[in-house]
DNA sequence: CAGTGGTTTCTAGCATCGCTAGGATTGCTA
DNA sequence: TAGCAATCCTAGCGATGCTAGAAACCACTG
């Protein structure tokens, strides 16, 4: 029954590296250049196998990347609590700049991921809560869960738009001083 | 030679309707739904026909809809103008929820439009004139461009997220009601 | 009116994509 | 060792964006 455990074992190690080799190709030449051919390559073995990992074919690949994207962001932000409110929204910054395909799984692409909803994976709830964490002590008579939706969606819009060369690259640290300077303050 | 303008205008007038075409399928069924074949069909012309117009294909077809989309958002928030901050800021996120396929050609997908370069198309310099137009009575010390593109980051931001349903749909009210409170305060 | 040259348009096809059915191969079991 | 079951691959389908080359059209000249 050993043999069983091994083969086990070496499916989940297998389903591993494709999810891998899938966020290093995404990261290098972005996701169209994700195609299942060049991933059975890498892991070389025929296409057909992918589907046995992953039923939903290139999307649930994708989705298996964002989740550990998700869980990854969610560490950072925990070390970064540390650091209050600016800690936080320069490591998601920071982030998001240097895994950009990895976040676009998380959030353009992987859409169908359910979020503030009941079937929400742990993973994502955790990411809600450390930006919560921060908001907190800042929000007053405010209420605390919208006022973090707005703070993430200021963080998110920062990103986003600075990748489309939307923003300004000089003005990148004054930016997150300004998120900084007016969501910082206690309101009341 | 009248006849050579007629042929001119007719020509201009396709390429009208092959952008129309793809704004209202894009609408109805999103982007990936909108094929040169389709297309074709929906002007009653064959495929070629769409590559004379627009030799960059798919992409300058979609460029070409973000660009009336950003002609169009600034027209909106030209007349929002009056509502001063809070106005403007509901006006930006009706547009986006109005016409989701259009916001997405304008910043999700067609990014290769430069924006904050010396060959940003007019249209879209106007809009963030018209972001700065209501952030700069609330910029106190603070630098107003880089302020207004933390605001625009925030509203882009809730458009974005709201659509991959990360957001509570319940709050969304209230959440714009935060934008202004954080945002429409003079800070000096 | 017939012919001619240039423009416009279409037919047909290429390479690639995600995905899958069905046969071949492998490895375990008895 | 024979048979069975799980595993894997070959081959192919339909659809995509895009394009080369043939066909149709149209304005102009002799």
């Amino acid at each position: 029954m050993t043999q069983r455990q091994r083969r086990v074992r070496d499916r989940t190690e297998r389903a591993r590296r494709i999810v891998s080799a899938a966020r290093e190709l995404a990261e290098a030449e972005g996701w169209d250049a994700v195609t299942t051919r060049k991933l059975a390559a890498l892991i070389e073995y025929s296409q057909p196998v992918l589907y046995s990992h992953f039923p939903g074919g290139k999307d649930a690949i994708m989705a298996a990347a964002a989740l550990e994207g998700f869980a990854e962001l969610a560490s950072v932000l925990e070390t970064a609590r540390a650091g209050g409110l600016a800690g936080v929204a320069e490591a998601y910054v920071t982030f998001a700049e240097a895994k950009p395909a990895l976040y676009d799984a998380m959030f353009t692409l992987a859409s169908e991921l359910p979020f503030a909803q009941d079937d929400t994976p742990e993973v994502m709830k955790a990411n809600f809560a450390e930006l919560l964490a921060v908001i907190e002590p800042v929000a007053g008579k405010q209420n605390a869960g919208p006022l973090t939706e707005v703070f993430w969606s200021t963080l998110h819009g920062l990103v986003t738009l600075d990748r489309g060369h939307r923003l300004s690259r000089a003005h990148r640290d004054e930016r997150l001083k300004l998120v900084v300077a007016r969501f910082g303050a206690r309101a009341d």
